[in-house]
This record gives structure tokens, sequence and C-alpha cells, in this order.
DNA sequence: AAGCTACTCAACCGCCTTCTC
DNA sequence: AGAGAAGGCGGTTGAGTAGCT
């Protein structure tokens, strides 16, 4: 993936000026520019802090970016058939409601579910047949049914649940426990480089982000 | 070793909802 | 109350890669 710019669109803005909005992948450089501004403003915003950022990029694109990959809390790789289970549970019930979904799985994000659903679920079960899947990934690892209803009780109560820490709930959870490299070693070997060493990073400086 | 196929996932698109003026 | 802007969400696509022949 080179940063060649080539991949850019025209788009004319308010003030008749015609501005570079960039496509497609991003760079490490636009990472970094986008964490960083962020750690010093907060999000929200998102076509105002495109602009104020310097990012050529809609404010869409930073959304998605961030809450997709760069946010420290978000965890990637590695689904485990505990959250297997509550996504195929939780579809059951709601539906493609991926959003929603991924609020009950701490760190995942709707459109990793998604991704999950269509590339490792939905392929492997026939319309009509979304009931049985459920039990047929129980089969999985019969251990995770002990807290299936445990898991009941929490959504009742809009309580989200953390298939990798069942001890804890929601009130304990923290996203310092995602900076854990256990967390976010997929076993695709996918580079965390950027994340994972930028977060360090500030750490270590002291960074002064106010959240 | 080279070519092909299947799979994964990051990112875009377009629609709908919510917010602000 | 209405219009426009921004945010949120689900669907889809395409590039990269792993596995197979």
């Amino acid at each position: 993936m080179t940063d060649d710019g080539g991949n850019g669109d025209k788009k004319t803005t308010e003030s008749g000026q015609e501005t570079e909005v960039r496509k497609g992948p991003w760079t490490m450089e636009e990472d970094l520019i986008l964490i960083n501004y962020i750690a010093n403003h907060g999000e929200g915003v998102w076509n105002n802090l495109a602009r104020c950022a310097g990012l050529k990029r809609t404010g869409k694109s930073c959304r998605l970016r961030w809450l997709n990959y760069l946010r420290p809390d978000v965890r990637r790789g590695n689904i485990t058939p505990e959250e297997q289970m509550l996504i195929v549970e939780l579809h059951a019930r709601w539906g493609n409601r991926w959003s929603k979904i991924a609020r009950q799985l701490p760190g995942r994000t709707d459109n990793e579910i998604k991704n999950f659903w269509r590339t490792r679920i939905q392929k492997k079960v026939k319309p009509g047949e979304l009931a049985d899947c459920s039990s047929q990934m129980m089969t999985i690892d019969e251990a995770s049914t002990s807290h299936t209803s445990s898991v009941e009780e929490n959504l009742a109560q809009g309580i989200s649940y953390d298939p990798l820490h069942p001890a804890s709930n929601a009130s304990d959870h923290h996203p310092s426990n995602y900076a854990d490299p256990a967390f976010t070693a997929g076993e695709s070997g996918e580079n965390f480089w950027s994340v994972e060493d930028f977060w360090s990073i500030q750490a270590l400086n002291g960074s002064d982000r106010d959240q």
C-alpha cells in the first residue's frame, strides 16, 4: 500500500474552493494525525475534526477509521467461541442490528461482527436454520453454555457482557485491559503496529489526553 | 514456481435518523 | 414546523493474502 495520493476525489466547499478528498486505505501518517488530534481535542463533530486536523478525508471516513480501528479499546481478531455464541444468539434475537449487537461485545465493532457473521457463520447456515445455529455453536464449547443464563440476565438489565472476562461486568470493564498484547495479537499475524505502539508511546510521553 | 481460487477485512456508499438553526 | 447538516447504520465492494493444484 503506497501513499501515492492518487486516489483522491475533488470536492467543492461552500467557499467555492476545491479540496481533494482522499479515499482508500489509511496511511500510518493519517492514522497518527487522527489519533493525535482526538487525543488532544476529543471525538465528535467529525467533519470539523477532519478539516482542523488537516486530513483530506471526510468526517465519516475519520469516524469509521477511529471507531473500527484506532480506538484504544478496540479488540480485533480471535473471536472466542463465547463471543461467537453470543453473536449468534443476539443475531437470532435482533437480526442484522450490528451496532446493537456490538454494544454487547465490548471492544468489538459492528463492522467486525458484520464481517464475521457474513464470512464465518452465514455461509455455514442455510436459510431457516438460524434457529438451530446457536445450538450448533454450543457444541463448539460446551463449557460456555454455563453462562448463557447470566448473559440473558445481563441483557435484560441492559448490561453488556464480556465473554473474555466473564467475572467482570460493565462497571469494571476498562479499556486498559486491551493494552495487553494477548488481546490484540491475532492469530493471523495482523499488523497492530500503529495503534498499540502509538498508545504505548502516548503513555510513555505522559500525554495530556484529557479522558 | 506459477497460476488460480477462496477467504478475510478495511473502507466506501447510500439511506435513514437525529440534531441544530 | 421546516430545511439542511451531521451522525449512525447496514449493505456492498475490492485489495490483499493464504491455500491449493
